[in-house]
Order: structure tokens, then sequence, then C-alpha cells
DNA sequence: AGACTGACGATCC
DNA sequence: GGGATCGCCAGTC
């Protein structure tokens, strides 16, 4: 397994875990939000493993440009069941439910 | 230690 | 927003 820092998948999941229904967060977006602005990666590597240390909103989690996992088949519905729309297939309106704080 | 990879970001077009 | 390209950092081989 990936064996990442406990320290910093903590934060990461603290941050998603404050994502509102109906809102999605980019993964730069919490990157910065534990300091790490560069490390968006992880943000996605941390999810991936999530299910891991706990259960958390990770489907509310997407990339800058709106586009859901690369990966993830359900993840779109999830978000449509939220009250979240799309632009297209795959993209969310990010202009109307990027999560801001 | 070195090279490759990735649930990404920013910039350019 | 969307495709192409380069850059970042940590993890994996």
């Amino acid at each position: 397994m990936a064996t990442l820092n406990e320290n910093l998948v903590y934060e990461v999941l603290s941050v998603v875990d404050e994502i509102p229904e109906g809102k999605v967060a980019s993964y730069g977006q919490i990157a910065k939000l534990i300091g790490r602005d560069k490390n968006a990666r992880l943000v996605g590597r941390i999810l991936s493993q999530a299910e891991y240390y706990g259960t958390y909103p990770c489907h509310r989690v997407v990339n800058y440009a709106g586009r859901t996992a690369s990966h993830w088949a359900e993840q779109e519905s999830l978000l449509e069941s939220e009250g979240v729309t799309f632009k297209k297939r795959n993209y969310v309106d990010m202009r109307k439910h990027r999560w801001c704080e």
C-alpha cells in the first residue's frame, strides 16, 4: 500500500469532511488549505485510500477544471444526488458549485 | 540513489 | 471550458 504520512492524511480528510453538500472543491484548493499548494496530486492519492482511514465525502473533490476523477465512474451520479449539476458529462459546473470558504 | 508514475495545476493556444 | 505541455511532490519499483 501507499503508506502515506498519517499526519498529512488527517489534514486532508479533515478539510474534505468540511465540504458542504452540493459543493465541490479542487485538489489544489485542499492542498493549499493544508499548506501544500504544490501537492495536489498527494490529495488525490490520499483520497484514493480515504476508505482505509474512514468514511469521507471524497466524491465532492474534483480537479481544477471541474472534471470528476478520471478513473471513478460513479462519482458523477453521487454528486448529482446532492444537487450538483454538470455542464457536460464528467464536468461539474464549477461556476456554481465551487466551494469557497 | 535513480527513474517512472500519478483521483493534479498553471499557462499557452 | 478544452486540448497540449511542462512543472511539482511523494510514493513505488
